[in-house]
DNA sequence: CATCTGACATAAC
DNA sequence: GGTTATGCCAGAT
């Protein structure tokens, strides 16, 4: 497939995501100034089609809700991968999104 | 080229 | 707390 600039820049800032911690797709999109959330989702979705493991899981939704998770094997594979690193997910949702949340900017800080 | 769809976000109702 | 509308942009058809 093509290789464009933002697709590898999505995966590379999901990598960034510390363990224990969540972000979003707007978060994302938001920073690299790069397309929309709708970019980083797709970029999420083909993320399995990368060399490169990314913890999509991660990844949620602008509510903290775990929206992709039916694009995993396991619907319910995404909420224990992230209840395995420490985050609280309750009801397809991450609990206290606000204090787990992580924006890539925290990097240039 | 026209439309629809999507692991979204935000505002308005 | 749903639903609707709009912006967003790459794929698929």
């Amino acid at each position: 497939m093509k290789r464009p600039h933002y697709f590898e820049q999505v995966l590379e800032t999901a990598r960034l995501i510390p363990e224990g911690r969540v972000s979003t797709y707007g978060a994302i999109a938001d920073f690299l100034a790069l397309g929309s959330a709708r970019m980083v989702g797709w970029a999420m979705k083909n993320s399995f089609n990368s060399e490169e493991l990314v913890p999509a899981h991660r990844v949620v939704n602008g509510k903290g809700e775990l929206s992709g998770r039916n694009a995993f094997e396991h619907p319910d594979l995404m909420a224990e991968l992230l209840i395995s690193e420490g985050v609280e997910v309750k009801n397809n949702k991450v609990v206290r999104f606000s204090e787990v949340f992580w924006h890539p900017r925290e990097m240039y800080e």
